[in-house]
DNA sequence: ATGGTTGCTTAGCAA
């Protein structure tokens, strides 16, 4: 289907106001799917035209206000489904799935958690546990399958520049690597990590305290994979031009390359 | 320790 695949995933921060950023971006860099977070906006109020006239399909699970979850695809996205499907009650937009050339791909936007201890914590851990059991229970790990998304965790010290300064933040803590770590090892690959030892790179940094001037970042931006695509990845980048320039959103887009 | 910035919505929340 492909000779060589390109995926990415990007939190937009508001479609509405990175539009022409990322329709630019799609058309210079032509990835075959990206996979958006936080499109802080409903469904019918989605561009579809502006990515139908560049070549894109859009799968969309849109929220007012906050959240929300797309797939952009140059190939026809089937059997789109939306939220976690469990019998938890789920207000918030943050999962949302399509086969695309029959392989499955999930666009995901973590919860945040604000602080640890809070109520938004618990539901944080808890959302990473229920995305854990509805691939256990819907899926296989020898399915073909890509969860890519904006995940509120960095995975270990390499991951973050100032670790003393976040060690004890939602993005950091023990509890939540743990979750995160736990959801890897049903058979997820995270293959920006697969391809790159070193630390210093990272996906997202805040707009204050000029964080990026200063590369006070996180890696908290993930193509994870299962096994028998993550072997075929040739590699993996993060697109760091994307956090400068004017308006840009807070987190940089992840890029995965594959050979099939 | 607090405040710093952005986006949505319209003063305050979420990140």
């Amino acid at each position: 289907m492909y000779d060589n695949m390109k995926i990415a995933t990007w939190n937009v921060n508001s479609i509405r106001t990175r539009l022409n950023r990322v329709t630019d971006w799609l058309e210079r860099v032509s990835p075959d799917i990206l996979c958006l977070q936080e499109l802080k906006m409903t469904d019918d109020k989605f561009p579809v035209d502006q990515f139908t006239s560049i070549g894109y399909r859009c799968a969309v699970h849109g929220q007012k206000t906050y959240n929300g979850v797309a797939i952009l695809s140059k190939s026809d996205p089937e059997d789109i489904k939306k939220g976690l499907d469990d019998s938890e009650l789920d207000a918030q937009s943050r999962l949302i799935s399509a086969v695309v050339d029959d392989i499955h791909v999930f666009s995901a936007y973590f919860p945040n958690g604000s602080e640890v201890g809070s109520d938004k914590y618990e539901y944080k851990l808890k959302w990473i546990a229920r995305l854990s059991e509805y691939l256990k229970t819907h899926y296989s790990p020898d399915d073909r399958i890509f969860v890519c998304g904006d995940v509120n965790v960095a995975r270990d010290d390499r991951d973050v520049e100032n670790p003393d300064k976040w060690k004890d933040s939602v993005l950091c803590h023990p509890t939540a690597r743990e979750a995160f770590e736990n959801l890897l090892e049903w058979g997820l690959t995270d293959v920006f990590r697969a391809r790159h030892d070193v630390g210093g790179m990272y996906s997202w940094w805040d707009y204050r305290m000029l964080s990026f001037p200063k590369n006070d970042g996180l890696r908290i931006d993930y193509v994870l994979a299962t096994k028998s695509l993550a072997e075929k990845c040739l590699r993996a980048q993060i697109d760091r031009n994307e956090r400068k320039g004017n308006k840009p959103s807070d987190h940089a887009p992840v890029i995965g390359e594959f050979d099939f």
